[in-house]
DNA sequence: AAAATATTGATATAAAAATATTGAATTGGA
DNA sequence: TCCAATTCAATATTTTTATATCAATATTTT
């Protein structure tokens, strides 16, 4: 809880256990222990002991871990026991999928409104939440109490968005584009490369199938 | 070109250096340096050096690598130069936001059809493609030769999907649910976690402002 | 009650990735 | 023509991450 710098490897891992914890609860398991865990991801049961450790969790010997303490314990961990008010810039495809992860918008993350540069969008709503202008986003922060922030733009308009939302003091951004945005030392900014994960796709399979393609 | 096994790292910033690639050809510059994008992207030039060597890009001494060139080079390494029939499992808002980006669509992947389980959407249309039953995953699968199945389910219905997809010999998976889906070892998946990464956004944001909750 | 077993959690080792160093190559200018 | 500056590319080092080992402990079985 107050070591200094956890590993974001670490941290991402998190979910996957918490996924699986959330699974056996409902299948009304009691316990779990880090060897379980680890065989389920597939993954080596003293890498899961340490993230867990380094959650919080502590185990039994022979018994392992309860199940409903531990959700617990890594949702605290992870920040997931409240909701950050969170604005999506730029009101497309990719935020409309995004507020389709509908539990992502009640635990962790809780997306209040979505701005476009759009007038044509201005007003018009998107599963309920209201589309305003990018010039409003002053106004949206202090009703919402924003604090984080999407960038869901094309990639062209991912550096002005972001600028955008710092200059309103919103310093913790998650970048959806490709573009490797610039921000001062205070911001945080977590980066979601789709591209980057299909570069692994089509490596990977053609790799595998050197076939010749004309 | 022949190296056994590239680490996934360097394939995920390879695009990375392709967008900046670009973003100097738009700006007609003939010229860059490892260096440059490592400046760029904020990254160490030796990184950047040997990520373009595996790739099989060289450069001159002080001159550094011609952009086009680059730009061919890391595209046919990662195999951009031609895409792969993909299809989508899942009809929901996860896949019209992929389908959205369309430079996917043309570069590495094309998603050629989508498949749901719910019958009402059968028949319907997609941003231009036909949405058919899971059911006829065979029948897509001969007429449009997929080779690649992006999952797009429901975290429920993701391990069916891929089951489905394996029976079909579709056999390198996109997997966007949070459930790790157990495949044979003949099976490629690549993982997205969403929630991983909102993860990070979380934590890193309540470590910063540890601000009590109530 | 003793032995066997499964598990934690701490520590140690190995593997992989990131970063630093170095020398050779190329260019532009003094 | 030589010198300074820049860069590549190979190698070495450091750091980080993943994996292995082991003693202690709780539980079940004999």
């Amino acid at each position: 809880m107050m070591n200094d710098s956890v590993s974001l490897y670490t941290i991402r891992r998190l979910p996957l256990y918490l996924e699986f914890l959330k699974e056996l609860k409902a299948a009304d398991v009691e316990f779990t222990s880090a060897s379980e865990i680890a065989r389920n991801l597939k993954i080596y049961p003293t890498q899961v002991r340490k993230d867990l450790t380094i959650a919080g969790l502590t185990g039994k010997p022979r018994v392992g871990h309860k199940v409903d303490e531990s959700i617990i314990l890594i949702e605290e961990f992870l920040g997931w026991d409240h909701s950050l008010n969170t604005v999506v810039v730029g009101a497309g495809n990719l935020a409309r999928a995004l507020l389709r992860y509908h539990d992502m918008n009640v635990t962790g993350l809780s997306i209040k409104a979505l701005t476009d540069n759009d007038p044509a969008k201005f007003g018009t709503h998107v599963k309920g939440l209201k589309v305003y202008s990018n010039d409003d986003l002053a106004k949206i922060r202090d009703e919402f109490d924003i604090q984080v922030g999407i960038i869901a733009t094309p990639a062209s308009e991912a550096q002005n968005a972001a600028d955008m939302l710092i200059e309103n003091k919103i310093t913790t951004l998650w970048n959806f584009t490709t573009v490797r945005i610039k921000v001062p030392e205070n911001v945080f900014v977590e980066q979601t490369c789709l591209y980057c994960n299909m570069a692994v796709v089509t490596y990977h399979h053609n790799k595998r199938n050197l076939i010749e393609y004309k």
